[in-house]
DNA sequence: GCGGCGCATTGTGCGACGTCAATGCGCGGC
DNA sequence: GCCGCGCATTGACGTCGCACAATGCGCCGC
């Protein structure tokens, strides 16, 4: 049993609200009849801030960001989805964001209202998109605390920490060499400046100062091996890695405890 | 009708879990039969973070904060809860942070299974709790904005503004004169420092910053009265002021459009 | 192959925050 | 009323990130 086949496993079992081994066939049926997906392109926008919007999906291939526009025209990233991850309002109205395609981007797209019909009738719908919220709030604080330190460093090695662990269920940890993971940053390096808080050109200062010191190696400059996973977890502020207990286990990737 | 009464009113509506208006009669009643009142001192331990608990509850009165726990033992505060703010897991495991009483305060408790249990049978409740939590989750990313900018000042601006619209159902808006709201601060410098990701000092300097420019007037260190909202706004850097789309009416502590 | 555009990187000066240390202030105990 | 502790405040100094620019690099269209 290879990596390469554990993480379709797990893709599999996550991506597609549709195919979920937690949802009973019945719910599944009803999903798919209210389903349809949609392809964007990297740069489209989803759903627009303020939208009253009658969608909720979820990411099928790709990455999304949601993304504050401020009153001057600037816009900040709130956070990223990547496969598997829902989004849109449930129950209460507009959004406080919009949700742009970082990357070319497959979504699988459900109408609100009878989404809803259905999550009120269906306790095992409610527990999953339940359970996906609270993982949502739970990556939110995780990211509270990687911005709660003004130093560029330091954030930079905790959103590498968070791509290790909470992204390593999708295809973003590309693979595991002899010399370490190798992690995919998705964005570029003005949305990842977007997302810490901070500029491009301090971005780069970051990284090349962590390939300085050993820490990672920058093979391109999406693509990152980290070389020596306990010193960029002490940069990171020796957080307690919050919601991935397991974290050891994903950065060898082992198949998680099923 | 004074500002009073629809404070009051708004408080009875959403403090106690067990007497929503929007809760059916039968929801109510099996949470009163489960419910039980706790009491903590400021500084006290109500859930403990990797805590498996067993626990959910709202707050009745005072103020609780959510910290995580470095591993090199510093703490940080992820979030405050208020009166009517509920807390504690339901449907998966552990804590990811602690939660500490940061004045004296009252909670409302409900154990966690039969609680479960009644969430999964009553879509009103369920309705209640996941509008909760998205706000919850509402009320993180607002503070992603917050603390993604570095200036501390911009920081204290943010958390002002945030205190002013979020926490203006509670009467920590303890009034508006003719000079302008008077804002209650719940917790210390240094757990307001930890919070935005800073120092005690550094936080008093922006305080002082914003009184020397007649935006702030400090009438005691945890009593602050804004002179000038717009330029608050401005400081914090022009936000969109998130999920308070009323936000002028709650300034002006018009009763929201019931 | 060539040119152009966008993105990443590198260099420099200035301003802002952290650190360390000292002082002021308020409140509760005695 | 007095004392002492904890918290808030203020000051001096070093470091780090931002602003502003310039350069390098890769990709795409022509």
């Amino acid at each position: 049993m290879t990596v390469e086949n554990d993480t379709a496993t797990c893709r599999n079992r996550f991506v597609d609200l549709r195919q979920r081994a937690d949802l009973t066939e019945d719910t599944r049926r009803a999903l798919s009849a209210m389903a349809h997906v949609r392809r964007y392109h990297s740069g489209q926008t989803v759903l627009f801030d303020g939208d009253d919007s009658d969608l909720v999906g979820n990411v099928i291939s790709g990455v999304l960001r949601m993304q504050k526009t401020l009153a001057d025209g600037r816009q900040h990233i709130v956070g990223l989805l990547v496969e598997g991850d829902m989004f849109g309002r449930v129950f209460n109205g507009a959004l406080h964001f919009s949700v742009e395609a970082a990357t070319d981007a497959e979504i699988c797209a459900y109408p609100r209202a009878p989404f809803e019909k259905l999550l009120t009738r269906s306790p095992d719908l409610e527990r999953v998109v339940m359970l996906n919220i609270l993982n949502e709030l739970d990556r939110a604080r995780d990211w509270l605390i990687i911005l709660s330190s003004q130093k560029i460093t330091t954030r930079i090695a905790g959103f590498l920490v968070v791509m290790c662990s909470q992204f390593a269920r999708v295809d973003h940890l590309v693979r595991n060499s002899e010399s370490g993971p190798v992690v995919h940053v998705p964005i570029g390096r003005g949305d990842l400046a977007h997302l810490l808080g901070t500029r491009p050109e301090s971005v780069s200062r970051a990284f090349h100062a962590l390939a300085r010191d050993g820490v990672i190696a920058l093979l391109k400059p999406d693509l990152i091996r980290i070389l020596d996973m306990e010193a960029l977890v002490a940069e990171a502020g020796d957080e307690d890695l919050g919601g991935t207990p397991n974290l050891k286990e994903t950065l060898q990737l082992r198949p998680p405890r099923s």
